[in-house]
RNA sequence: GGAGGGGUACCAAAGCGGUCAAAUGGGGCGGGCUGUAAACCCGUUGACUUCGGUCUUCGAAGGUUCGAAUCCUUCCCCCUCCA
């Protein structure tokens, strides 16, 4: 087998895939160029597309070039792949900023010196932005069955459970399957990757392709990652974990990875990090914390880069293991005239945006949950007070067992 | 088009004139145990509060009543069966 698609299934990419055998024999004879489509709606990306990134990432360590789709045409319309509901609609300018945004992410995981091997990103807005009705019909739709589109599960289980799909998002998969054709033309795309939830997405690409030029490529899909507890990848209660530094600090993202369930964290480091296999072998009996350390050091390195991961291991050292206050916790800044003016805990925490209800607060200081400088605070109307704060003008104020921040006094 | 059933908090689901900020389960949050894990146990779970209360919430809008999630009217949406 190919040496990227043995890689490829080993680290537990894989899922399905078009042709598999010829797409082996192909991937050892030439380089390519292959893409995946990423959605824009947010001005981020989070961990659950993470996945689709170390595909990249890894097609590019195998000598192929990735392409980056970031859909500003196809986030016009909106995927109903997995969706229950028809999904809010985002202005141009908002779509705009976020493609911008989330490229630095990509710039990031997939830097190389090889100029052969840059990412190169593209945004569908550009074809997909100026075609023209009747002509596509003509040529493009014509290869499309309705029969065949509706058997399609994106659309088979909004109909069957009788939601309305709008005329525009059944178009979606038209769309991309035609962006895949536009690639292929443009930029010699001969691979889409996507979540197993695009296989009939890709599929219709791979079919359009050979039906308009004759021309095989291939599609290969990523299963879905689920936690050992059961929830997606990338969605706790307190919001998705982003790749982005202003919406989650690195301190964060390596707690992130710190709390993976025991059970995914072998998993995870095969997926979620670029240490080699055979590295992987030999550690894979170390001591569970240990690995869950150099889980969260990798994934940190690899986004935030080797500095701050550095930086979060020892903080989070010197916050849990030595219950002093370490460098990297997130900080609060407050003025003397707010500790003048009778702040008090309850509003305290509030600043700090650990919670944001005043009630949840009195409630977590009712179950012993907020605590300042370890010490833990029993009246909710307690003052902050200077002698609170250290000779660095700081205290450290927690909230649980697991978020702590530092209050500055500036 | 006809007949019935239903929309309640983050989700599921009870309540069917006052004692309802609304049972119960799940989820979340906090505590305990531990390993920053899982499992388990305990507490908590609308907002604000000078801790006396106050304000907002049971599909939407009106109405009856001292008083409505509960009764009436209209509207919107969902489900099941028949055509």
């Amino acid at each position: 087998m190919n040496k990227f698609l043995k890689e490829f299934k080993e680290r537990g990419y894989f899922y399905q895939c078009t042709s598999e055998d010829e797409l082996s024999n192909l991937l050892n004879k030439k380089s390519i160029n292959a893409y995946i489509g990423f959605d824009s709606t947010a001005s981020s990306l989070h961990v659950g597309s993470l996945l689709q990134i170390m595909c990249l990432k890894l097609l590019q360590k195998h000598g192929h070039r990735p392409i980056v789709l970031l859909g500003g045409g196809t986030t016009r319309i909106g995927d109903p792949s997995g969706k229950e509901e028809t999904r809010k609609i985002l202005s141009e300018k908002e779509i705009e900023k976020n493609i911008k945004n989330i490229e630095k992410v990509f710039k990031i995981f997939l830097k190389t010196n090889n100029p052969k091997l840059k990412p190169i990103f593209v945004n569908n807005y550009k074809w997909l932005g100026k075609l023209n009705y009747i002509k596509f019909l003509r040529e493009i739709g014509k290869h499309f069955t309705i029969n065949k589109m509706l058997s399609f599960d994106s659309v088979k289980l909004r109909l069957d459970r009788e939601q309305s799909l709008s005329y525009m998002e059944f178009n979606y998969m038209i769309l991309q399957a035609y962006d895949f054709l536009e690639l292929n033309k443009t930029k010699n795309c001969l691979m889409q990757i996507g979540g197993s939830d695009q296989w009939g997405n890709i599929v219709n690409g791979v079919d359009l392709i050979k039906r308009y030029s004759g021309k095989q490529v291939y599609g290969l899909t990523t299963p879905l990652i689920t936690l050992a507890s059961g929830t997606k990848m990338g969605k706790t209660e307190k919001g998705a974990i982003w790749l982005d530094k202003k919406l989650l600090s690195s301190y964060d993202y390596w707690q992130y990875w710190r709390n993976t369930d025991d059970r995914d964290v072998l998993r995870f480091i095969k997926m979620y990090t670029d240490l080699k296999l055979e590295k992987i072998e030999e550690i894979k009996n170390e001591d569970i914390n240990k690995l869950k350390i150099i889980l969260a050091n990798e994934c940190t390195k690899m986004l935030h880069g080797d500095k701050e991961a550095k930086l979060a291991e020892q903080t989070a050292k010197k916050t849990f293991n030595e219950r002093s206050t370490g460098a990297g916790l997130p900080v609060v800044e407050i003025k003397q005239n707010q500790i003048d003016q009778k702040l008090d805990i309850v509003n305290l925490v509030l600043l700090s945006k650990l919670e944001n209800s005043k009630s949840e607060i009195r409630r977590i200081i009712k179950n012993k949950g907020i605590k300042i400088n370890n010490s833990t605070i029993n009246d909710e109307k307690l003052l902050i007070t200077n002698n609170l704060l250290d000779n660095e003008k700081t205290l450290k104020l927690s909230l649980g067992k697991k978020k702590h921040i530092k209050v500055k006094l500036i």
